[in-house]
DNA sequence: CGAACAATGTCAACAAGGCTGTCCTATCCT
DNA sequence: AGGATAGGACAGCCTTGTTGACATTGTTCG
């Protein structure tokens, strides 16, 4: 066990309580992320598709009509990563492309009826883990929750919610 | 359940809240992992490391003497992902396996100087994310973020998290 | 109009890090 | 002695990330 200072003192005895803090977090972003990520897994596996997949299908079920740019931008992997796993899913019948209006070079990406009903049991197994973690934290823990997680993310993703989410 | 609508609307439903926040919050773990995570990628990088190596200093570095079972049994791979990571560790110094005292067929992990000193230095990076997140954030926020995570973690997560930290 | 640029797709090849299954050794325990 | 356990090792597979080069179509601007 490292050293442990308990010294009192303005604004502290801090030091060894946030380097705590800090690895808690660590554990606590790493089990909670595998965990509520494993919670799809099982429909996943039946249909032969993986994490990516899912996360394709969220974002553009979250904006429909979005261009393959935007949603490279926000997955941050690169075309061809991307292409694999938006040609299974456009084979597969759960999203489709439409050409842009405006500008007709663009896919606009969206979920088709069976692409919408497969993210919802998705959702479902992903909203029955939270439901039951937000149940037993508690209101004021959530917004605790979602603010701790909004500063931890870059600046860029930020202003993707700011965009997104309807008023929080 | 609890009020998990801070404003709810008059007339708004309280389905579609729910969903919203369920909704948000794989966006927030989505981003905030990613970002997290990635905060010690620069240096990962420049010593041909990975997450997953970052991943295994982390928890030897938290759980110095625990065996390879137990770092598996966190860890959630096989013997043969950790065998991998494990190798390549070892072979640049920065964890050491010792014979077990009692049980002399286990190899007891913990990270030498080196691995100590490289362990500190991808947590600060990490340290330096989640400092600012806390402290935009405030306090309650954090206890708050605390208890949604360990909520979402599944039961054996929890067990280890109580066994292992100090007191929270 | 034509050139440059932009949005997307595609091909080939590669790497990291999961997985499976099998087999081996050393050690422990009854 | 014999079975169970901790760990290592080999072989091979899959997903999902990477790079780089190039093709197609559509937009924009001089």
């Amino acid at each position: 066990m490292p050293d442990l200072e308990p010294r009192g003192g303005a604004g502290t005895g801090h030091l060894f309580l946030r380097e705590e803090q800090i690895r808690l977090a660590q554990d606590l972003m790493f089990f909670a992320y595998r965990d509520f990520t494993g919670a799809a897994d099982k429909i996943l596996d039946e249909l032969g598709l993986g994490r990516a997949h899912h996360r394709a299908l969220h974002f553009i079920g979250r904006n429909p009509g979005m261009t393959v740019g935007d949603l490279l931008g926000l997955l941050r992997i690169t075309k061809q990563s991307l292409a694999r796993v938006l040609t299974a899913l456009i084979e597969q019948g759960t999203v489709q492309q439409l050409p842009g209006r405006n500008d007709r070079r663009q896919r606009l990406l969206s979920l088709t009826p069976a692409g919408i009903a497969l993210e919802r049991r998705l959702f479902d197994r992903q909203r029955a883990v939270l439901m039951l973690a937000y149940r037993d934290a508690g209101g004021p823990a959530v917004e605790g929750f979602r603010r701790v997680m909004r500063g931890v993310m870059d600046a860029d993703a930020r202003a993707y919610l700011d965009r997104t989410e309807p008023r929080t």
